[in-house]
DNA sequence: ATGAAAGCGCTAACAC
DNA sequence: GTGTTAGCGCTTTCAT
């Protein structure tokens, strides 16, 4: 399709323009866009060489209107964390809209405040502005998901249903607990058997999956766990502190941790201690954040399939807005091992 | 604006609704949501009520199609760089998508081929989804802004016109010329004096710039560049690269960055040479990355006010809206220094 | 201050 | 295969 349209008007042209340049009726027209076999070949040759010359493109709005669906897809932005690792959002929502852009969806970007995680989806909703959302934050519980739900909102999450096991909707995510046996397996494998655990707080699903992969290596490869694992928030300083009790107390040679984050806060901890990272200690993380990519030696780290994720989702989201009855099993995808300097 | 409108059925309700509950005409209502002014007190109290009771929302499509205008406002989606510390763009569009929703705009994320600028644009426009763009990358070429004005669309950069000198249309920059010559400045305050630069290739504008804040502030001091400075690629192995010719060549005590990344290849090579970061030499960066962020002791950074930059773009924004043919002066923002544990 | 009529650009349903 | 008619939900005249 040509750029130029040699047509420089403020008003775009519509479907009578073509449709009184092809010497057709408008309804032709809408049919050479969109039930093309419906049409003579000549017929369609005719509308369409009417449709480059004047560069026409259906107007959305109208069509919209029309047929009530947007192609907008609802993302609502997840909150900005400073002065962390995590950037895995960020990552996501890039390979998302390239997805959705091949499949003629775009994605409707929104904010709301982070104190509601309901903020921005009812107006959005109610304006019949999209057609479905993207949910991501599943681990903060299923307010989101149960309030879609019960406004009969279509949409697809990533992140499994954590609290409603009977939830319906389509989903994606990924198996981190395999994430972190993985990554535990590669350190026994470099020889380590002290191997200790940072993670995040009890109440913390994400972190309790997690841990149990780490829990799960272990014992499979006879290994004690005891005085290995620390709970804490997830934050470098906490991190940090951890690090900092653990290597005083049981003294591994190796550590995984729940982030990215916690990881760098272990590299607080050892750039304290005039420990070389990779040659004293091994640290292993979560996310294969941009932190882990260039930090020095680098630092290996279980990278989510976001591309892959992504695909499945638009998939699923094809499907629903396609079947309004449509129900799929959750998909379940596993992380690999991005291995650096650090291990 | 109560959540639950305790209407559940797949239709949401039209002006046609609102008014027959109300018992006014649809224009009535229009104008209660549209110009309040216009209607007795009481009046507007009933339709208020029954747009409450009905969780009335306007439809966007219908609105779209009358006003022309879909109070959308098109992005690109910068291209995602994996194994750098470049995510200033992120943060960017965060802090936009926040500062649009206050002025009642929604952000559509589109993808674009990254081997063409262009790729993207022409289809929204002409099929007017968006009322306006923000072009972000303006220092690869003019293209982007030179083909939107030929198309008489309108947007606003994050960027100045760096080949236009001529350019019509409101942006917003930082000053990063001014940042390197903090940040240099910032080092010579703390004892430095033989301070190298490490930036990127003659063609890159954006490099120029950064590269003369570092030589004026040396200079203005009374200090000499020569053997000093290098001009490399943005990536962490050329950071390297660079760092090691220099610290062999003229043993600086400090180095400035052009970007996080060159500053995290610097790294690189410290780590190999068991130097300590913030003790043995000094180091500071561009950006405020999260690397920057968290990465131990702390790389200081010139940090771009994105908030600001977001607020002012949505400024401009308004005004090109509401005024056709509003040109306003380009903004220049000043950077800040975020120091850290690197010097 | 409120109401009636018209039409934005498109597609679904039906006629020919 | 192609044309005609109607109407999606809204706002902009214009009349009252």
């Amino acid at each position: 399709m040509p750029r130029s349209g040699g047509h420089i008007s403020a008003a775009p042209p519509t479907l009578a323009d073509v449709a009184e340049l092809a010497g057709v009726s408008r309804q032709t027209v809408s049919n050479a866009v969109n039930n093309p076999d419906l049409l003579r070949a000549d017929t369609l040759a005719r509308v369409q060489d009417a449709i480059d010359k004047l560069g026409y493109q259906p107007n959305r709005a109208a069509r919209s209107l029309r047929t009530r669906a947007s192609h907008l897809i609802g993302l609502r932005m997840p909150a900005l964390q400073e002065g962390t690792a995590n950037a895995m959002m960020d990552r996501f929502v890039h390979t998302f809209v390239e997805a959705a852009a091949e499949t003629g969806y775009h994605v409707l970007l929104f904010y709301g405040d982070p104190a509601d995680p309901l903020d921005g989806y009812d107006e959005l909703l109610r304006s019949t502005a999209v057609d479905a959302f993207v949910v991501t934050d599943t681990h903060l519980g299923g307010q989101q998901t149960t309030w879609l739900q019960s406004r009969r909102a279509r949409f697809v999450s990533f992140g499994r249903p954590w609290t409603q096991p009977d939830a319906k909707h389509p989903w994606v995510d990924v198996d981190l607990a395999y994430g972190a046996e993985i990554a535990t397996e590669h350190l026994i494998e470099r020889g380590h058997s002290k191997i200790a655990w940072i993670g995040w707080h009890k109440d913390s699903l994400l972190g309790e999956e997690r841990r149990s992969g780490w829990t799960h290596a272990m014992h499979t490869h006879g290994l004690s766990t005891t005085g290995l694992a620390s709970r804490t928030e997830d934050s470098i300083s906490s991190g940090k502190a951890a690090a900092d009790a653990i290597l005083d107390e049981t003294e591994p040679t190796a550590l995984v941790c729940a982030s990215d984050t916690l990881a760098m806060g272990v590299l607080h901890s050892l750039f304290e201690r005039r420990l070389r990272l990779g040659e004293d200690i091994a640290v292993v993380g979560f996310d294969d954040s941009q932190v882990a990519q260039t930090v020095p030696p680098g630092i290996t780290s279980v990278r989510p399939p976001l591309e892959e994720a992504a695909r499945e989702l638009v998939k699923a989201l094809e499907e629903l807005l396609a079947t309004p009855s449509y129900a799929a099993p959750g998909v379940m995808l596993k992380p690999v091992l991005t291995v650096r300097g650090s291990s």
